[in-house]
DNA sequence: TTGCGAAATGACAACGTTGTCATTTCGTTA
DNA sequence: TAACGAAATGACAACGTTGTCATTTCGCAA
């Protein structure tokens, strides 16, 4: 004949003290007398108190909470969130998660609304590509919000990884060496990360006064870097290749070996992501690796600093790095 | 002036009506005649009112939250946190997650306790490697639990994808082929998967009365698995390999390269988790892969179903596919 | 013992919603 | 027009906590 949930009233009678006590020996436990401490626990333990979550939220006015909306799920996306749960732990909030589901059109406005019903004291939206009222969106007034994306946001805190600036140093660093110009493999055309990436290398060149080569269009999967690695064989003045990503610069490697050509001999390589070494044995391929964890948890830092002033408005870029290996060779030595 | 938030008292007035009515607004607008819902929509819009979440939940007595403790966060995990996502949406649920750090301790005991202060209406716990308190971990009695893992829970349900299975199967299809044994390379020791994988490849030698060879032990990256092909080159039995992940099984397939060996002409080989074929162009290697997105909605819809009814108790075991491509040869032929 | 200030505890309202039940309004028929 | 049943609306309590403020108990000095 059990009641369905014990409350701190039940726990109160049954160790004989006040519902204020009860409250006090969760929350200030030193303001409690020792004995009065024990005898609650006990009544706790014999129970099975549970705090209610509910009624705690309502009466604190938060919930300890921070929402994060995933409107794509994969590769990259893992070690953030990974960041972002770690640093939230860390301060003492989890998170609640909604994620678009495939084939769902999803707007900012209509994810905003759905989390907003949740129990949330802030937001992360994690957001991989272009959507369409992204300009036009506004983030509740009461609401922290922080964008995870590539591009600026006129009102909410974004940030994100520097990818432009990635590929600038890569191409940098391909020229540094003596190579005259860069090739550049692109991943699908939709994604915002390829798009970036293809402006910074753009930018390096024109930088130096080159004339950027038409770059060729992949997919981020291996076999489209290999058919871009076949062309670019047969392409005398081509000595340095940037993939944007690491799958299909391996896909480019191996196009380039079995058309004759050595890497870095005759064309070097960098990629994207530096995760070739999981899966090949002695990987020579050096990478710009992003700090996808790094980039979790500044946004969590950037909502949790922003609870009280929702309003306020923040841009962070985190910069990238470049893992070097041998797939670059120096022309000038 | 602003108060902080807008109550549904707060639309009432504004709209003339009573705070029950708003409250039928959003519940059942059916029941509101339509010039007096409009006036409350109205009054909604221009107070930017959004339910509380805290309130509401207080009163229904439920979250529409399903709790996912996250022990490990990575590769497959993915694929399982998204279907969980997926599911829970479908049935208009939420998640509340939470993670343990790494470096931390933590218990199944320690992780309830944590999650059931949250807003939670049951929960899943995601656990890839054993833990201390395993088998003696009871439960909230009150709070429907569910575990993802390889072993048996004596209370609570359980989800798992079938890793003995798969490793029996990619055995039979060694053995069915003309092969008179099968060598094997670990992953980490102290893995579920990489055990029962190795469970279910010794039981499949034995069921045929063929004594398992001395297994290798490996660390789930390819290295590692380059190492073990080394081994395995100059064992004239050895003409088949099943390898506890893909990337080891690469590993293995480049050393047998490199000692002169052909896959599969002289040397079969089978890996786990088909994911090969991202990072090399035309792979060539028959995988065992596990559908972890179907994990996760097993799991989340086992809760569901479980909640009126939390101390049910079931076992799921989802089954594995054997993805066919050429580094198996057969011996009959 | 008495008195006193500090420490410990308790009574009660309030948070914003929904359920119960009473009341008002409406449309219809006699 | 009156009377009626159904539809629409409202008043009030309740969910389980925490904050405010009042009351009781304690330890110690006189």
């Amino acid at each position: 004949m059990d009641k369905k949930t014990v409350s701190m009233n039940d726990v109160a009678i049954a160790a004989g003290v006040s519902l204020k006590t009860v409250s006090r020996v969760i929350n200030e436990p030193d303001s409690v007398r020792e004995s009065t401490r024990d005898r609650v626990h006990a009544a706790m333990e014999a129970l099975g108190f549970r705090a209610n979550f509910a009624a705690r939220s309502l009466k604190l006015g938060r919930y300890g909470c921070i929402g994060v909306v995933l409107f794509h799920l994969s590769g990259g996306n893992v070690d953030m969130i990974d960041g972002i749960a770690d640093a939230a732990a860390e301060r003492g909030f989890a998170l609640t998660m909604i994620k678009k589901r495939a084939g769902e059109k999803m707007t900012l406005a209509e994810a905003a609304r759905r989390m907003s019903q949740l129990p949330v004291d802030g937001m992360i939206f994690n957001l991989r590509q272009m959507i369409d009222d992204f300009d036009t969106f506004e983030a509740p007034k009461d609401l922290k919000t922080v964008i995870i994306t590539s591009m600026e946001h006129p009102t909410c805190s974004t940030v994100s990884d520097d990818q432009e600036g990635g590929a600038r140093m890569a191409c940098e660093y391909f020229l540094n060496r003596g190579h005259k110009n860069v090739y550049f493999v692109s991943g699908k055309k939709e994604s915002l990360s390829s798009q970036c990436r293809m402006k910074g290398w753009r930018a390096a060149l024109e930088t130096r006064g080159i004339e950027p080569p038409e770059p060729l269009q992949g997919d981020w999967n291996a076999d489209s870097g290999y058919a871009a690695g076949l062309v670019l064989a047969d392409k005398p003045d081509c000595t340095a290749v940037l993939a944007a990503n690491d799958c299909m610069a391996n896909g480019v490697m191996m196009a380039l070996r079995d058309k004759g050509l050595s890497v870095p001999d005759d064309v070097s390589v960098i990629g994207f992501d530096d995760e070739l070494y999981k899966t090949i044995p002695n990987s020579i391929l050096t990478s710009v690796k992003f700090r996808h964890r790094e980039l979790g948890v500044r946004a969590l830092n950037e909502v949790v600093a922003g609870l009280e002033a929702p309003s306020s408005r923040s841009r962070t870029l985190v910069s990238g790095v470049l893992v070097e290996r041998s797939s670059v060779k120096d022309l000038r030595a």
